[in-house]
DNA sequence: AAAAATAAACTAACCCGATTAGTTTATTCA
DNA sequence: TGAATAAACTAATCGGGTTAGTTTATTTTT
């Protein structure tokens, strides 16, 4: 009950794009309400501030980024799915370089919906190695190494750091293949079976 | 010339130290100017702003980290090099997570010092990859998935995005032997050569 | 149907931190 | 000694986030 108003939900859309145009540096509540043709202040009553507004954006990129992976790995298995989940993650940085960066921002430990969302494409990763049957703990760190290589790849392209002459895209391919070569290879070894 | 006052190198200094106990987040000027015996607006005579100052940190944390390598792999080759090289990355991101912030921030691409500084560390990296005789091209491929990688890693753990009971420590260890036995294992393939 | 309750918008004001303008003070050079 | 210069200071401005208090629209209750 109550006076009927914008709805949370085109906030957080209008926040979105807002951020992924202009980056979470340039992002502000005045642009949001002007965006949504609201005062500022009127925002308070659907988030408790501006980090609240973005944790909001960094729920919504991870649900994005789930079903952008999820979408095209569909149907594919073991190798296949998981070099086609390492482009598509790259694909979905590429598109989305700004709210990318809400990705990155620390989780509190209390935030149990933060942290579920961020685990879903965590477990899409885990099910195209699980075909490798290696033992839980060794299929962590290969998850973890997986994540570490490609969050880092993109993360040091955003930051410019990677610009001599040589094609970042030929870059990316091998780092995929060399992840590849690595895990398979590895999970053939009976220690870790 | 003119009045003698505080020396650029120590605000700098304390800045570093504010980013490293702080976090970048929480950086503010009036906590420098304090730290110093100063007013505000009297950084001013020393640097164009938050942002200057911000990259000042962000050349003398690169060189910390250039040194603390360096001195890390002292005498070191190849593999062995290697290893330490990438043990001593990650205990300097331990040791300084709060000035390491400062080395993720997009570098423009003008500021010559700033790339000039930055390159520092990746050229010892390059070093110690350089007894594998890769074509020129090859070898940057793999300083970037050995950037990538351990970078990422450091910044997963900082996101606090990897704590499930399972030890980091041990991943860690597990991502640097996959690296070297990838990279040595490739770098045997005449192609590469 | 009217009144009470509630939720969401609004305006006005506040606060904090970065920055700018204008002034004072200390040092050096002529 | 005085002119020039550099670095500090005080006072004021500006921009964004936030808070307080009010108004408006909708729903529920009598």
């Amino acid at each position: 009950m109550g006076r009927i108003g914008k709805s949370t939900d085109e906030i957080i859309e209008a926040a979105t794009q807002l951020i992924d145009q202009n980056g979470l540096n340039n992002f502000q509540l005045g642009d949001v309400a002007k965006k949504m043709n609201m005062k500022s202040p009127s925002l308070y009553n659907h988030f408790d501030g501006l980090k609240d507004l973005i944790r909001a954006v960094q729920i919504k990129t991870n649900e994005m980024l789930f079903e952008k992976l999820q979408l095209d790995t569909q149907g594919l298995e073991g190798k296949d799915g998981f070099r086609k989940l390492c482009f598509a993650y790259r694909d979905f940085y590429q598109e989305h370089s700004g709210i990318y960066e809400t990705m990155t921002i620390p989780i509190d430990k209390n935030d149990k919906e933060l942290k579920r969302v961020t685990l879903k494409p965590v477990r899409l990763l885990t099910k195209f190695l699980s075909t490798l049957n290696m033992r839980e703990e060794f299929s962590i760190h290969m998850v973890r190494f997986v994540r570490s290589s490609i969050h880092g790849f993109v993360d040091l392209e955003e930051q410019e750091n990677l610009v001599i002459q040589v094609d970042a895209e030929q870059s990316f391919n091998i780092l995929v293949d060399m992840l590849i070569d690595g895990i398979w290879r590895k999970s053939e070894l009976k220690c870790n079976k």
